[in-house]
DNA sequence: CCTGTCATGAGGTACGTGCCTCATGACCTA
DNA sequence: TAGGTCATGAGGCACGTACCTCATGACAGG
């Protein structure tokens, strides 16, 4: 009666397939040796008794953790520092599980410093790499050239389609952009709305963009939209790109899809309109949070950082070890936008 | 030079501390025949290794695999079966991870059906289990029981401080009752407000309504508030209680910090308010998600079941691998308050 | 027939921990 | 001093997989 709850093993795997440890060691493993009818009937057995490999023995077997590398843009982006909290966090917690966790800054909005990065990665010491991806041809094919290593490549935050990633982890910009443009038409009932951007050479910032002026123009005809200008999620940058915008003809509210909130709130503060022009902005952060306090900013858009990292882990885990060849990988739960008011602060 | 990144194993632990193996094993599992001297012996290498146990080789080594045991309520709670739905999805994707999970359904509002079942758990079979815990004083003492013997219990959605549960999961359900008011507050200029209510003998259906009330009370004292009405989160008493407070005076708003939303729109579409009047609303389910779509319901705060599966599964591993002795359990990220309109739903 | 290549089998060790048995002293009590 | 309890040591097996070596038989081309 056990033997019915038991889970299955390599060994009965072998007998039902009617080849010896080996084999199944060769097919599972992806080594060579193995003609296709053999494998065929290895993989049959394997489906009928729907053996799992046992994660503990086989990472406790394997001479080497599984490796995973994070490339995450470095400079003054508060979201981007609270992400690499976040991993730091997790390789803390994750002692003992078998699990090497390194995370590198790489030059912002630079993809040939990205291209470089990944072309570098050595899939020796790699079973994975994460990376927040600036839309860039040179990307694009160091992620393939980094696949074609055995490299398992995910992208995070911001995504990379048509390349070999295999996984996107992050939420879906175009409706984030949506939601900001549904808050904003409810908080405003008409005027010029004001708005800024990190860069549009990244996707993500792209995709808000196309989502808030689809719903503006599709339900709030009324309202004019000014810009976007490009902050380069600089704290300076973004704060001059706003002070210029102060000095036109008045704002009913300011939409911010990038970073360099403290800049934002510096600027309103120094032109008086603190409270008085409606803010949407994107990731808690120190900033937007003491923003959502005083009234700055009305409402912040957040993609939980910490989410994110324990699904990109997830799934970096998921491609090391699963058998993606016979079983299909579990989807994990979409990353969910998070709306805050001053209320719900975490 | 490679002996400085090798994780130490029990054998570092036992020659750092001068005992042998079979004492740092009985330590680490908490076997009795230690003096407390030795034990302390063994506790200081073990923090100056900044040893943590292999859980790979521990769930390998040990004969059986980590049992969670969920006790969820029955009935038509739409969010209950989404929660169950979540164990599923996570018992499916975690098979091969040496994790046994299993599910029991539990009388709702019934701490005598909670209460025996929690007795009836044997620790044989069980190393934690999870519930959604009805305030009462016979479940207090049965978590105690079940925690002397050597059952680590986990709250789920509603806690039960004051007892010997070992861990809370879910969202800060004050600051969700203050989300509720304040964004009823801007959307209502004024007006009666009617208050639904699963059951107050609930502790998260009482904090909502505190944190409602309260932020209501100091910041929009023109309103005035009707209730609460208890609907049982059941589809047909709550739409029975909405029709009756419909049948009052007209309502500027409706705050169900309850389930039964089905009936809620029944009501509301019966009496021809759909629309008209501003509803808040708990939790993404099928109802609610129409209900934001037809415009029926404005805001619903969500507690993301699957992601309170994933931790409550988290902390349990913890509880059942860690050596929370000797290093302190890291805190996982808490569960958030999701805030959803029409434009951002999942 | 010889040699080489290839698919496969047989069998072993290692990973780090849990858990078991047995032996050995030290110390206490009557 | 004999018998008992107790703290500790020594050693070994098991868990399921990864990865290694070596042997064997089949089949091909020359």
């Amino acid at each position: 009666m056990d033997d019915l709850k038991r889970r299955a093993t390599v060994h009965d795997v072998a007998r039902e397939a009617g080849v010896s440890l080996a084999t199944v060691d060769r097919v599972l493993n992806g080594r060579p040796g193995v003609r296709g009818e053999t494998a065929e009937k290895v993989a049959d057995a394997i489906r009928s008794l729907d053996f799992r490999r046992d994660v503990s023995a086989s990472l406790l077997a394997r001479a080497r953790d599984l490796s995973v590398t994070f490339l995450i843009p470095d400079g003054s982006n508060a979201f981007m520092a609270s992400l690499n909290a976040a991993i730091t966090r997790h390789a803390q917690a994750l002692k003992g599980e078998r699990l090497s966790i390194v995370a590198r800054p790489i030059h912002a909005f630079d993809p040939a410093a990205l291209s470089a990065a990944i072309m570098a990665l050595d899939p020796k010491t790699t079973d994975c790499a994460v990376i927040v991806a600036t839309e860039h041809e040179t990307v694009r094919r160091a992620v393939e050239a980094a696949s074609k290593r055995g490299i398992a490549v995910v992208t995070l935050v911001s995504d990379l389609p048509g390349s070999t990633r295999r996984h996107f982890v992050g939420i879906d910009n175009v409706a984030a952009g949506r939601t900001a443009a549904s808050l904003m038409g409810r908080f405003c009932p008409e005027g010029r709305i004001g708005i800024l951007a990190g860069s549009l050479g990244l996707r993500d910032h792209r995709e808000r963009l196309e989502g808030f002026t689809a719903v503006m123009e599709a339900e709030f005809p009324g309202h004019e939209l000014i810009g976007p200008r490009e902050g380069f999620d600089d704290d300076m940058l973004t704060e001059a790109a706003v002070t210029e915008l102060l000095g036109g003809p008045p704002l009913a509210g300011i939409y911010n899809l990038g970073a360099g909130n403290a800049g934002l709130i510096a600027a309103l503060g120094k032109h008086g309109d603190s409270g008085r022009i409606r803010v949407v902005a994107h990731e808690l952060t120190d900033a937007t949070r003491n923003g959502l306090r005083s009234g700055a900013i009305d409402v912040v858009l957040d993609q939980n950082p910490d989410g994110e990292i324990a699904a990109a882990l997830a799934v970096a885990r998921g491609f090391a070890m699963g058998d993606s060849a016979h079983h299909p990988a579990p989807q994990p739960a979409p990353i969910e936008i998070g709306l805050f008011l001053r209320d719900n602060l975490r």
